[in-house]
DNA sequence: ATCAACTCTGCGATAAACGCAGGTATGCCG
DNA sequence: CGGCATACCTGCGTTTATCGCAGAGTTGAT
């Protein structure tokens, strides 16, 4: 098992049969949107002040907050950049597959130094970003866990340099 | 100017000159990386439990929380996926380019639907994020703002399916 | 030895979070 | 229509955390 739960909303379309209270199931209405939109600009905002600017009691706000989190839509977190704190060779891999694409972008999800995988269209089926602490860690990586996967049949490295832009407050939309 | 800024330990190499007290200058001791480790978790754990877990006073961790947010060495945000939230059309964007790579990733990094830019070694140059509402905006994007700048030679763009993990807490090593 | 800079602790005042009881609106069904 | 369940909100008293500051201990330079 993945040592982190992806981000989903609703509950998964795989897991089939009633979904009733299994996972999240909440609303997405305007006023979450504005919740998660001033958190993603500051994630320790106090209930009371968030409140305050939405116009709704501290506890509803309260109650929303902790069934978004509950519910898997959000999460707040401490976010670093690896690279300039010196611990870290990241990279991006880009991977062409063979075979069902879900399963293998699981396989690959629930290794620890993974932290970023996307399935995509176009020249690569799948994205993943990984962090490691050297360049040592970063071949064993490659070569044991992500090459050794069946179905992968092309493997690209992007090292990373220097990371310029890391944002997430795209807003609700 | 960017909406947010990067984020970048210590102060930026090609600032020059003395950089006493102008931006980040936080060391990163064991104390700091237990404390962002905690925070990668739950972003929202009180500076008093933290202590505790720690061991040092509530006063001297909430010194030191404050710092490494001003310095800008770590954030705290929510984060969501915009994808299953169904709010965006993500798309991750590979670029070759001729000339200064800082200044060019610096002029992507000023677009708003930017979210993410990092400078990479092999087959690109650059790989850039973008979040938009649906594929006219993101069209738009690529084909006014993108492949506008000079100095873009070659412009690929994977148009995310699924996102099928992401974690924030790969620690401090 | 002295001083400045830095980081820690301890503590009182203030503010926020928590838990719960109760109100209101909506939808379902006999 | 009344009765009832559900979901969401408000108000408030209690508990807990945050804030700001004064002072102590360390380190390093002069």
């Amino acid at each position: 098992m993945p040592n982190a739960e992806p981000i989903r909303a609703i509950a998964p379309p795989a897991a089939g049969g009633k979904n009733r209270g299994v996972t999240a199931d909440v609303a997405l209405d305007e006023i979450n949107k504005q919740i998660i939109e001033h958190l993603q600009r500051d994630g320790r905002m106090s209930y009371a002040t968030l409140a305050k600017t939405i116009g709704l009691s501290e506890a509803a706000v309260r109650q929303r907050v902790q069934r978004l989190l509950d519910g898997g839509l959000m999460q707040i977190v401490a976010v670093t950049d690896p690279l300039t704190l010196g611990f870290a060779r990241q990279a991006m891999v880009g991977l062409k597959v063979n075979g069902d694409l879900r399963a293998i972008a699981d396989e690959i999800a629930a290794i620890p130094e993974v932290d970023y995988v996307v399935i995509c269209a176009g020249g690569f089926d799948l994205l993943v970003e990984l962090v490691c602490t050297d360049d040592e860690h970063l071949l064993d990586l490659l070569n044991e866990k992500v090459r050794t996967i069946k179905g992968v049949a092309v493997c690209e490295t992007f090292m990373y340099l220097k990371l310029a832009k890391q944002t997430y407050a795209w807003g609700t939309r």
